[in-house]
DNA sequence: TTCAAAATGTGATAAATCCTCACATTTGCA
DNA sequence: TGCAAATGTGAGGATTTATCACATTTTGAA
């Protein structure tokens, strides 16, 4: 498990780790590396975390951060693999049991509301899918998992609308996704009721393209 | 001007350079910081920009560039200023002429061809763009610029649509604008075929909302 | 023209930060 | 037990941003 993530985070522009925690002791300091990270983030940004503080605060020297990280971005990255790996879970069991074009449409809008919950109660979250647009790691993370989303939004539809051209669907799918995220990211940065707004607008949106008036 | 552009980057964020070019000679100079600091950007991206080297790239030394910039943002903070200055000129343009849905769906799909080809062919303005979520100046102006380009929209939509709400136009507008700043990111991350295929899908679904069927 | 003040120009260097590496300690296991 | 692998450490090398005291040029009023 731990290779194929190595492996995974390669394959996007991130170096390695040159170890892999083998070890309960050193996983359990890995975890406190990744929590201590996730604080300092939710305080004062990435962007100024210092890999010094990381290390202080989860009591270990920063050699042993670069044992497990091989730089900084990795850490950030290695959060962010989370993120995805649990929306991708809560994604596919929304829409597993959707059976009719209103069941989408209710579990569709829910998870809207969901993800835009979380963008704005999660400081971390929030602060490491900003780095998406300028990290080329991130932005292939983020790009495979829009795609592995946008699949679930895929399967689904295929059974509503079994007559639908599936490039036409896979396209639309992967785009409104994306613009889910944008939209969402507009929405947090406006003032509360306005974001409200468009988020609505979006759902609106989305679901007209994604099943039809 | 000068100190109209240096009072909008303070309520962005930027820290207003010490001093504004006030003579011919130190204003080809910061012409030549900004080209220099361009071509770099170009090449490596503005991550990998260094001030070193903008300077001797320009010709000058490393304290006249903080003479006139601040700090490392604010150059990359000038540059997006100029393309935003720029686009709203030429998207302006594009709108003002428009009398009917037909005409304003061939201006909207024009101008989004235009944005998409400049993103494809400029690495510039695709380096300066993507920092548009992790900077928080950026950010600002990139907020600051959908909702003038949104306004525009409005502007138009208006007339075709005299019935409609402002409000929601206002929403449906900026919301379909910030959209379509995704959709160009995506569609330039993507092999091109893809891309094509995104921007159309695009193009569909925003002018369905704006102008209906 | 003169000359003082303002504007501009310079680059060594202070300060901050990332990351490495040589060496020490702990753990797994034959 | 004893050795190899895994893990732990933190001083210091390397980079880079940004400052500042001082030099030079330009402007404009007398």
């Amino acid at each position: 498990m731990d290779e194929k993530v190595a492996a995974k985070a390669d394959q996007v522009g991130i170096a390695s780790p040159r170890r892999s925690p083998a070890q309960q002791r050193s996983r359990e300091r890995v975890e406190r590396m990744l929590a201590a990270a996730s604080a300092l983030i939710a305080e004062q940004g990435s962007d100024a975390m210092r890999m010094g503080e990381v290390a202080e605060k989860a009591g270990v020297s920063i050699g042993s951060l670069y044992q497990f990280f091989p730089d900084k971005r990795a850490i950030v990255w290695a959060l962010a693999e989370r993120y995805t790996a649990e929306g991708q879970a809560c994604i596919s069991a929304a829409l597993k049991e959707v059976e009719d074009a209103e069941g989408f449409k209710s579990a569709f809008s829910e998870l809207v509301d969901i993800y835009y919950q979380l963008f704005l109660a999660e400081p971390v979250i929030r602060d490491v899918w900003s780095g998406t647009q300028a990290d080329k790691a991130l932005r292939a993370l983020e790009l495979a998992d829009s795609r592995a989303n946008a699949e679930f939004l895929v399967a689904v539809l295929k059974r509503l609308r079994p007559d639908a051209d599936p490039v036409q669907l896979e396209t639309t799918a992967f785009l409104v996704w994306q613009m889910g995220e944008a939209a969402v990211r507009l929405a947090i940065s406006v003032d509360r009721e306005e974001g409200d707004r468009l988020v609505e607008a979006y759902k609106r949106m989305a679901l007209r393209e994604l099943v039809g008036e």
